[in-house]
DNA sequence: CTAATGTCTCTAGCAACTATAGCTTCAAGG
DNA sequence: CCTTGAAGCTATAGTTGCTAGAGACATTAG
């Protein structure tokens, strides 16, 4: 039986962290000891694990809680974790598109920023200037309001 | 002279997101109108794309009060916003060094979840194991307690 | 037995917004 | 001129995923 200092040692995690994770139904309630220590066995590590593992790959809490009640069932079809999984995929990749025309752009800010006064400098104006940017989230012409998710 | 609906509307942020900037000081105070409505001229719409742009590019609202600071005062060096942009670069490019391994990680759980149980499917399994992953944020063994500044 | 560490609960804070409530102001139509 | 509905106002609370602190109790090493 491990403490939460010792599980959270051996899983990487935190000890308020795993509190948390209890506190928001992520972890079960653990055995107590007389005095009222949380006592942990391998079957938490496991989970804990499987968390941080899942947090560190970029899934939120909810994909993880999404995926831990299929792990509980595991005679079912495998396409929802499937699913859960291609969403992460596609989020990454996106993340990494985006990321990239970033670096691009921060590389042309410092080679144009050639040591000369700010006047000179371009890296105010690339980051003012929309026609000088790479990406395209200015307003559509026309499109009117868009109220919608902006993540 | 832009009503605020109009300034989010030109710059691609939302109201509440504008009236949260200027409470934390990124933009200023601006006029009102007789019925204390804000008015904002170009300068504050160029202001607000600015900033728009640099958190698009992933900088953080605190970068971005110095970025400011510096486009304040456009007779010094550009040195410091040389260094931030670098500053910048440098976590951009661990970002995406980070979310490529993500991203292999992904496609190696979504090619070995091939339609079947999840018995048989290694998506819960990759994430469960440490073996497995690419990455090592497991516990060194022998290296004890690291309770030292993790963030 | 004592001292030091670990754990307990609870609350508050971080970034960077977003949403709600309840009111006032503005612009346009009748 | 007046009404109506959208847009604006302030203020507060919620979000996500933790992290940090206070003050009290438990455990353990010496």
């Amino acid at each position: 039986m491990l403490t939460i200092g010792k599980l959270g040692e051996a899983a990487g995690v935190k000890v308020p962290t795993i509190r948390y994770y209890e506190q928001i139904g992520l972890l079960p309630e653990p055995e107590r000891s007389a005095g009222n220590q949380r006592l942990y066995g391998s079957k938490a590590l496991d989970r804990l694990a499987f968390i941080r593992h899942a947090r560190d790959l970029g899934f939120p809490l909810e994909a993880i809680r999404d995926l831990l009640s299929l792990s509980d069932k595991p005679d079912q079809s495998c396409a929802a974790a499937d699913i859960i999984a291609k969403e992460q995929l596609e989020a990454v990749k996106a993340r990494i598109a985006r990321l990239t025309a970033l670096k691009a752009e921060l590389e042309r800010m410092i080679t144009q920023c050639a040591q000369g006064t700010i006047a000179d400098c371009r890296v105010i104006e690339v980051l003012s200037d929309h026609a000088l940017c790479a990406d395209d989230h200015r307003p559509k012409p026309g499109a009117g309001a868009e109220s919608g998710a902006t993540t």
